[in-house]
DNA sequence: CGACTTTGACCTGCGC
DNA sequence: GCGCAGGTCAAAGTCG
């Protein structure tokens, strides 16, 4: 019974939380808090912290939410690939060895993470125009008829050269107003968006008309992601460039921990890159050292795109209804999405980035 | 001209 | 081994 009334609050909570105005941020913000507190496993269980009662009820809520609709890698799953440092050495090395039998144990995160199922499905209510924009920029690379489905998958790439992400949409036959999207692997890189507010509030960053390395910037693409970034969100903190360009590999990505968060009213996305590394096991070698710096010099022009995409931040175009039809005022050439909170699917791909 | 989409061919995994 | 279905490649076409 307590379980049900808790799994209630956490579904009125999620409600509440992605009905407000700055709820995706509050929510995220609770993610990332939640995740640097549970990152780590807890030393002691002994109230430390006195008057965090609510906070942790709070944080417990979160979980609930996330175990509720998350069937993917857990964090304890992430912290037992990144525990080599000090943490289960032993399973890691069986883990090594099962990928890589011939060779001496060499702890490779990519190896380790890969074998959790990276794949993540999304149910996404189109808002008309039948486009689903999740702030990252896709090409596509084949379509499909599948069998026993009259509607073709359509299969999509991360249009990054660094970052792997797949996906798949598809509609669904029943409802054809709703895509299932499937993300398969990690961005590793930010979206567009956060360096749109990023250049808003750091003024004119001078960029290139035509970068070569980030297809995002394209100021003229079709599928550009609209700025779905107003002014609500000015407290929130720009994550450093370090931390974008610690996303080499999926595992430093996966490893990215909010390395502090003080501020009182902005969503932090800071990332310690020397922490990420560390618990990344990855040593640089002095060309891998070029790349991040040059992707450095990248990212401080702003050219890296969000951990965070449009679709968990700005749910449907920036409203937080949840109905299907576009909010009143939102603009007819906008691409935009409606992603219901109810809906038993979540991106959880985009949340083990910050995971 | 570059970026992107389309689409048929090819590859691969899996069940029988 | 064979056939099927899903996934990917890559050349050609389209668009801004």
């Amino acid at each position: 019974m307590e379980e049900l009334d808790g799994s209630a609050a956490v579904l009125e909570m999620s409600n509440k939380y992605w009905h407000q105005d700055f709820g995706e941020e509050l929510l995220m913000s609770e993610l990332l808090d939640n995740t640097s507190a549970a990152a780590p496993p807890p030393v002691s269980k002994g109230d430390d912290d006195d008057g965090e009662g609510p906070r942790r009820r709070r944080e417990s809520m979160v979980n609930k939410l996330i175990s509720t609709v998350y069937s993917g890698p857990t964090i304890s799953d992430i912290e037992s690939a990144l525990s080599f440092t000090g943490g289960d050495h032993h399973q890691l090395a069986v883990d090594a060895r099962k990928y890589n039998s011939s060779s001496p144990v060499v702890f490779s995160p990519e190896k380790v993470l890969s074998k959790m199922e990276n794949k993540y499905t999304l149910k996404i209510k189109t808002c008309g125009n039948g486009l689903a924009e999740d702030g990252y920029k896709w090409r596509k690379y084949g379509q499909k008829s599948i069998k026993n489905s009259p509607n073709p998958r359509s299969y999509y790439r991360c249009t990054n050269p660094r970052c792997n992400a797949k996906k798949q949409v598809e509609r669904a036959t029943d409802e054809p107003d709703t895509l299932v999207v499937t993300y398969e692997g990690l961005h590793l890189h930010y979206t567009y968006s956060h360096f749109l507010h990023a250049a808003q509030q750091q003024g004119p960053p001078g960029l290139p008309k035509k970068p070569k390395r980030s297809p995002m910037v394209s100021d003229s693409s079709p599928s550009s992601v609209p700025d779905l970034d107003g002014p609500a969100h000015a407290e929130e903190v720009v994550p450093p460039p370090a931390a974008a360009a610690a996303a080499s590999p999926a595992a430093a990505a996966n490893a990215m921990v909010p390395a502090s968060c003080n501020s009182s009213a902005a969503t932090c996305y800071y990332f310690d890159e020397e922490e990420v590394f560390q618990q990344a096991g990855l040593i640089m070698n002095q060309h891998e050292e070029e790349e991040e710096e040059e992707e450095l010099h990248m990212a401080s022009n702003g050219l890296l795109e969000d951990v965070v995409p449009l679709l968990v931040r700005q749910p449907c175009g920036g409203s937080t209804t949840s109905s299907s039809s576009p909010p009143p005022g939102s603009s007819p050439s906008t691409s935009s999405i409606c992603w219901t909170p109810t809906s038993p699917y979540i991106d959880m791909a985009i949340l083990s980035n910050i995971f």
